[in-house]
DNA sequence: AAGTGGTCTAGACCACTTG
DNA sequence: AAGTGGTCTAGACCACTTC
């Protein structure tokens, strides 16, 4: 007999799964079927099972929805997030729908940690702080907060924001960012946060914070986006520092 | 009695070694009690300790070594991939140990695959296959595959590797690189990274691609990457694009 | 109302690391 | 040799979604 390389129970089901997806019986968004119908068929407890898809999630094969069930992933957006394009151009462009839900936007004082992150000279300097949710094909894939300094885009609460805001800046304000300072890491949602993209309590996600500068190399812009992990993949191209 | 919001018992448990470690009780680095030890502290059973743990880990808390327990995460290092600066100077900037050691260093023909992705005439055209492993203080963080083209860099298997690339290419070939192309997602690990990163089996990690160009605008390098997610925090900043 | 996923218990065995 | 973490079983209850 030859000698079959060890493998757990939850790798060997893994990969059955994982065959499944590729070979297409189960498409893109499509709902997996229940644990307890999967563990019949693997044969094995659910603490195991759990254990296969928590593979497959990190792996960027299948997601949760809290409660709802395991889905297969579609493939990933490529999101360049040095470019100003907005999101629905460039989900467009890959043939996916996206949509936006501006879920929040009102008018407020900047307050001691803004102001500080900002660089503004004073706490009351009012901003626009907006929250909005945004989809691709069926799924929420990310939280974004906007928080715009009001005296460089007054009168954006009026507009429609449940669209591109690249766009509206640029067709309401003659408004364009120059440059950006970005940072990344890997993290969890919160428990709001959560809710809102459908996650699992803790689950993990990209966390995105940008800072935008205006025509004066002035900061006018900061965000914050938090991403399903599993549903991008970050592109950028480089040109070289130029010499002084 | 006033209303207590319901929270799992693993988020309680999470929540108190999330004190520990922020009054400082474990320092970077430091191994966490046995998980025997643990479950007796917080009366629960193994499965609830380390739901625990791993929630500690997908927010950067905790870092696991296979088989070898738990540990505190040290904070996080700044990493701009655009840069051309290298790991030993950007990591020891931080305040931090860094370490290079080049596992496997081969000269070899390209192949189809690497061919098209480098945009080679030839699958026969030569270059030198890296394999490398960095450390930051007592921890592996990242595993390194770089592919550059061998006419670009002649002699370069006789230079000491484990050390900065970026300075062996500077200061033996006069080389600079100009721009890149960069593409990176979440993933996991497969079973030869786990081993040589430390990790368990399937971990998730932050997998980059970067295409390198050189002086004439031609492609002369290839890299992987493969990062420990906790251990950095990846910032840029970008300039406008130029205008045609 | 039925079924689902999320949480949890109380054990067990094994391969591997540590002393 | 002892102890550790990785894997796994066979259940259970509950909150929530779906029908």
């Amino acid at each position: 007999m030859s000698f079959i390389p060890y493998s757990h129970h939850y790798q060997r089901i893994r990969d059955q799964l994982a065959s499944d997806i590729a070979q297409g019986a189960s498409q893109a968004d499509e709902k997996l079927p229940s644990e307890r119908e999967m563990i019949e068929r693997f044969g094995c407890t659910r603490v195991t099972l759990r254990q296969a898809l928590q593979q497959l999630e990190a792996e960027g094969l299948v997601y949760r929805e809290n409660r709802r069930g395991w889905f297969v992933c579609p493939s990933r957006i490529r999101y360049d997030p040095t470019r100003i394009s907005g999101f629905m151009e460039y989900v467009s462009a890959q043939g996916r729908t996206p949509r936006t839900e501006c879920l929040l936007a009102e008018r407020r004082p900047a307050g001691d940690w803004l102001a500080q992150r900002m660089g503004l000279a004073s706490a009351d300097e009012p901003v626009f702080f907006l929250q909005r949710r945004r989809w691709i094909d069926r799924r929420p894939v990310l939280l974004e907060y906007n928080v715009l300094l009001a005296s460089w885009c007054p009168g954006l609460l009026d507009i429609d924001l449940n669209t591109s805001l690249t766009r509206v800046l640029r067709e309401h304000f003659a408004r364009v960012q120059s440059r950006c300072k970005l940072e990344m890491h890997i993290g969890t949602v919160n428990e709001e946060q959560a809710e809102l993209l459908q996650l699992s309590p803790g689950a993990s996600s990209i966390h995105l914070e940008r800072l935008n500068f205006g025509e004066e190399n002035q900061i006018v812009e900061f965000d914050q986006e938090f991403w399903r992990p599993d549903a991008l993949s970050i592109v950028m191209e480089t040109r070289p520092p130029e010499m002084k």
